[in-house]
RNA sequence: GGGCCCGUAGCUUAGCUAGGUGGAGCGCACGGCUGAUAACCGUGAGGUCCUGAGUUCGAAUCUCAGCGGGCCCA
């Protein structure tokens, strides 16, 4: 049987419920098990890296995704969607390193690497037991028993796999390259693990001395002193213009410098000199035969053995000198130059960003403090022309915050440069949400795309499998743990991690051996084989051969660079297609002041502490209405409060009629809606087309995944057609005690509404839709589908809309409105009946909705009669009152015009008015019998209201409300009075619904006394009073009595239980 | 500096694709309802639709430029 439910809508004890009740009945793999050989649907969930904690935006995403998949399940879809976690890399070695004191590598190396990656294996695992456990609070139901991680080696394998394959299509290279480099973590990091900050660094411009030319030097700028010893040559831009100047020092000195023309002012004004003389100008081309030498020969011995030329480059630009400092071990940029005119590529840079020996005098200096050194050497030479600062954007390692430098190193690189058109073909194939998140802003990633750096030098990832010959160099890829024991002849079952697989040594053709590279795999690499690996590719052929590739992704904005992009490439590579059907691109987080969550600005929103106050339904609600799923969502807590009213408004308007149905022992199951039509209002077949339409409506919504719209129209849907009319409308109903197919109806309709309510919440607020359907369904039939998330999504029955019915609704609720606001004009309050109210529609749709919704008009305005006019006519009991205008008056009679105008204010104004449409003119008597003609331009008229009646306008038309008085009026008004007193203190008592009690009521007015006794039995019955005495001096005593003033009338109640 | 997105009442937003009198909710003020009641309803005040220019008879909506915010890049 239903049962009552709590007062209050208590989220969180609820939800701790629901959850038990789930884990308890196993809900989630139900769900799933029942769908199986559906329609599939292979949805791949973006690994979260494991932090440890979620936060707000993780947790958007996963209700996002939730919300989906829970829609997709219902509709039939057979789905596969294992939860996925992002598990190796920098962030956890860091982390790590922080927690056993380490700084650098040695730190690690000493400790042992097996003794290392076992500590991060354990972190990583905590982290993500810890996350399950967050995501779980969220009502989130992904395959979180069974989820991938990419520490695991199967996992690794899908990689190994990867790498394979572009080994065999030649896309995999090895070579120096410049990169990002973290000399604290001593590792390439990728362009996307770049965090741009300011920072504050030397600005030098310094002096290249020219051989060959006596005191002449060219001028160079940089804000990297540290990379003057790499210095190979100078780049200066082709159709630049540049100058040959005589620049002299306040002591007299002279020397000559060379530098863009449009520079020059500038950087003499740096140098502070006295004054120059431009000696000649040329185009950067007439610069390259020149050549200079290094200002630090005498420190770096290398440099003294080097040519040092200038040459051409497109980049360069008119800033600072117009001449660029190469150094192609220490810049993308520069090592383009280097490359292009054959330079060296020096770098007597170490990883851990020490110079090393060739760096001469420097060697063993770490490159920060060298700044300071060079810098002195320089001026000590005269080759620093000035020295400042600049605070800038920098680079820094995502991770611990460090500076990057760029660094040429051998690093493996997959050459996405080729696959760069197919992969601009396969975005097309991909369907977007929104559509420009793919035709805008991916594809314009795409076509800007570099070469992939896949390499790190670091522990805690998936080991490179490249196994080199120590002899001749010979190189194998390995795919798969089959291929490596095979190779190695070893038997032993090892994990594929370092230091396990370091130790093994392949036979390579040549009779030498082949050892394993050290690197491991940008984890970006990881993430992007999870399509294949969470199918178990490649050890199960099978598997993706029935679900790949993935039906659909979402995440948020910073993918696109990031998972959608690393995807894609990992799978062109692999596949040869995009490794997903359909993308929706979601938004970022921001705080109440549009500014990105963050730990540092301490704005950061934790997703529990939100659930601990309102519950996950209320979070879920929040975060899915506020914004369109691709906008960025400002979380602002006040909105938290709306949605969370909302909820309880649900919770109320599903509370409302069970305790009357479960007094009157309501069996659903015994009761078709077929059968009740009978006696259903219109109201009745209103609600129920209303609520096909809503499933409708987020039907409509959720095809274009606009998550918004869907849970917009069902909170319109609860608070406006539910709570606001149709409860209102019905309330009276349900308190018949008798047995009523009218109540009957009102019970089995309202029925229909909730269960077909829950199922469409249930998505989206999967709690609540639980606690409803485990008490309307599960507790009337015990044979239901255990979980409401079970069920199908409701199918429109057409049967049940009525389109035109719903349109005449709006019709009666806007003229409700207007009668409100005409009852507010005229004093009149609700709980008085007025004698009528009259419709003045000018539309033909109103009087169709009047004559079919007569009795809920009625009702709602609280009145005894509806008068209704004919389309565009007005009201025939209105008046009208004349209004001369002076303005046409005055210029046509002069000094008679104050006569005139008193007269057309004194006369009839309805005949006038009748006269002035007829014939325009009237002949009008004025004060002394003149007679005058006025004409229509000299009266305006206005409409006047009857006594006691007041106005407002309506969607379609005018409403009037006549609040005349009658005795019957009076006697219903102070009879009501006295009831609600006598309702509120039966509340206040705690008296049951049907609680019989005595009443005493004292009313010290005659007048209204004698009014009131004229519905003593009504009130009596209202009551439910089986003593009741009123009267002038009736001693008012009770359980509880109090004193009321109605309306300047003096009553005094007193109540008591019989 | 570049690409993409966003900018509407004090706050959160609908409307923008297909141009034609700007709608809600919260908050505020006043009123109403009263066995959903720690709930609910009505009315009112409150808008340079970020700014400027253009297209058009007409622009919140289309175009361009700028300003502010976000994501990404340099």
């Amino acid at each position: 049987m239903i049962e009552e439910i709590t007062n209050q809508y208590d989220p969180v004890k609820l939800e701790k419920k629901i959850h038990e009740l789930w884990e308890k009945t196993d809900a989630y793999s139900k769900v799933r098990e029942r769908r199986r050989g559906g329609k599939k649907f292979f949805f791949v969930d973006g690994p979260p890296y494991t932090t440890g904690h979620i936060h707000l935006g993780t947790a958007w995403n996963k209700i996002i995704k939730d919300s989906i998949l829970r829609y997709r399940s219902m509709n039939g879809y057979d789905i596969l969607d294992r939860a996925g976690w992002d598990m190796h890399g920098l962030p956890i070695e860091v982390k790590v390193e922080g927690v056993l004191g380490f700084t650098t590598k040695k730190d690690i190396e000493k400790y042992g690497v097996g003794n290392f990656i076992e500590k991060c294996k354990e972190f990583a695992m905590k982290q993500k037991d810890d996350m399950t456990g967050q995501f779980l609070m969220l009502g989130a139901w992904l395959d979180w028993n069974n989820p991938y991680m990419t520490l695991r080696d199967e996992y690794i394998e899908a990689a190994w796999w990867t790498l394979k394959q572009a080994q065999e299509k030649k896309l995999l290279e090895q070579g120096k390259r410049v990169v990002n480099w973290c000399p604290r973590c001593e590792t390439a990091i990728a362009d996307s693990e770049v965090e741009y900050e300011d920072r504050t660094d030397p600005s030098i411009f310094v002096k290249f001395r020219i051989k060959g030319e006596e005191n002449t030097s060219v001028v160079i700028w940089t804000t990297t002193p540290w990379t003057i010893p790499s210095n190979v040559a100078v780049a200066v831009h082709p159709s630049f213009e540049y100058s040959k100047v005589k620049a002299v020092s306040s002591d007299g000195k002279e020397e000559i410098l060379i530098m863009a023309s449009p520079l020059v002012e500038d950087v003499l004004r740096k140098g502070r000199y006295a004054d120059y003389e431009v000696l000649d100008t040329m185009p950067g081309q007439d610069l390259t035969s020149l050549s200079y030498e290094s200002p630090l020969l005498d420190m770096v011995p290398e440099q003294a053995a080097m040519e040092h030329g200038i040459y051409l480059a497109d980049f360069v630009t008119a800033e600072n000198t117009g001449c660029v400092h190469i150094a192609p071990g220490h810049g993308m940029d520069d090592f383009e130059v280097g490359k292009k005119n054959g330079l060296p590529i020096f770098c007597p840079v170490g990883p851990d960003g020490r110079y090393t020996e060739e760096a001469g005098e420097y060697a063993g200096m770490h490159i920060r403090e060298a700044n300071r050194v060079i810098v002195e050497d320089l001026l000590e030479r005269g080759r620093l022309l000035s020295e400042d600062e600049i605070a800038h954007r920098y680079g820094h390692c995502w991770r611990c915050k460090t500076p990057i430098i760029y660094l040429a190193t051998e690093q493996w690189f997959i050459k996405i440069g080729e696959l760069k058109d197919q992969m601009l073909s396969e975005i097309e194939k991909v369907k977007w949400y929104p559509e420009w998140a793919g035709s805008a802003r991916f594809k314009d990633w795409v076509e800007g795309a570099r070469d992939w750096c896949i390499s790190r030098q670091r522990y805690w990832g998936i080991p490179i499998p490249v196994w080199k010959c120590k002899d001749c160099g010979k190189m194998h890829v390995v795919g798969t743990r089959e291929e490596l024991l095979e190779m190695s002849g070893t038997s032993e079952d090892i994990e594929l991690h370092r230091p396990y697989v370091d130790g093994i040594l392949l036979d390579c053709e040549c009779g030498g051996k082949m050892k394993r590279v050290e690197d491991v795999f940008d984890v970006w690499f990881d993430s992007a084989v999870a399509s294949w690996a969470t199918l178990h590719f490649p050890q199960k052929k099978e598997e993706f051969d029935k679900w790949w590739p993935a039906d659909f992704i979402t995440e948020g904005q910073d993918q696109t660079r990031g998972w959608f992009y690393s995807q894609l490439g990992a799978s062109m590579v692999a596949f040869g297609k995009a490794p997903y059907k359909s993308v929706l691109m979601h938004g970022f987080t921001l705080d109440s002041e549009s500014k990105k969550m963050s730990k540092s600005l301490g704005n950061v929103i934790a997703p529990g502490d939100v659930i601990d106050t309102f519950g996950a339904d209320t979070l879920r609600s929040f975060v899915l209405s506020s914004s369109a799923p691709w906008d960025d969502l400002k979380f602002v807590s006040g909105e938290l409060g709306n949605i969370n009213r909302a909820l309880n408004i649900l919770w109320n308007v599903y509370r409302f009629p069970l305790p009357y149905m479960v007094l009157d022992e309501f069996d659903p199951s015994e009761f078709s809606l077929e059968s009740v039509k009978p006696s259903m209002r219109k109201e009745d077949r209103w609600i129920l087309s209303r609520s096909q339409s809503l499933v409708n409506d987020v039907d409509k919504a959720m095809e274009k995944y606009t998550l918004h719209r869907a849970i917009r129209a069902i909170n319109e849907f609860v608070l406006e057609d539910l709570s606001r009319w149709y409860i209102q409308l019905i309330r009276p109903r349900t308190w018949v005690e008798a047995e009523d197919p009218d109540k009957l109806a009102v019970y089995r309709v309202l029925y229909e509404v909730f269960v077909t309510l829950s199922k469409v919440i249930a998505p989206f607020m999967p709690h609540l839709a639980e606690e409803m359907y485990q008490n309307l369904v599960i507790n009337v039939n015990a044979d239901a589908p255990e979980s409401i998330h079970m069920n199908d999504w409701p199918v429109i029955d057409e049967s049940l809309v009525d389109k035109e019915l719903e349109v005449h609704m709006d019709l009666i609720r806007s003229m409700v409105e207007a009668s409100s606001n005409a009852r507010q004009k005229v004093g009149r309050k609700l709980r008085w009946p007025v004698s009528r109210i009259i419709v003045a529609p000018n539309k033909e749709s109103v009087t169709d909705a009047v004559a079919n919704l007569k009795s809920v008009l009625m009702d709602q305005t609280n009145s005894k009669d509806v008068v209704l006019t004919g389309v565009g006519e007005s009201w025939d009991e209105l008046g009208f009152e004349a209004i001369p205008n002076p303005s046409t008056i005055g210029p046509a009679f002069k000094g008679d015009a104050g006569k005139i105008i008193a007269s057309i204010k004194q006369v009839d104004a309805a005949s006038l008015k009748k006269t002035l449409a007829s014939s325009g003119e009237y002949e009008l008597e004025i004060a002394g019998g003149t007679k005058v003609t006025v004409t229509s331009d000299m009266v305006n008229f206005q409409e006047s209201l009857p006594e006691m009646s007041a106005s407002a306008q309506f969607d379609a038309g005018t409403i009037y409300v006549d609040a005349t008085l009658t005795r019957e009026i009076e006697s219903e008004g102070f009879a009501r009075e006295v009831i609600r007193r006598v309702q509120d203190m039966r509340k206040e008592l705690d008296l049951a619904v049907d609680e019989p009690i005595k009443a005493h009521i004292r009313i010290e007015d005659e007048r209204v006394l004698d009014l009131v006794l004229d519905l003593e039995q009504y009130i009596a019955k209202e009551i439910r009073a089986d003593v009741q005495v009123i009267g002038l001096d009736v001693d008012s005593t009770g359980t509880l009595s109090k004193d009321w003033d109605v309306a300047g009338v003096f009553i005094s109640i007193g109540i008591s239980a019989s």
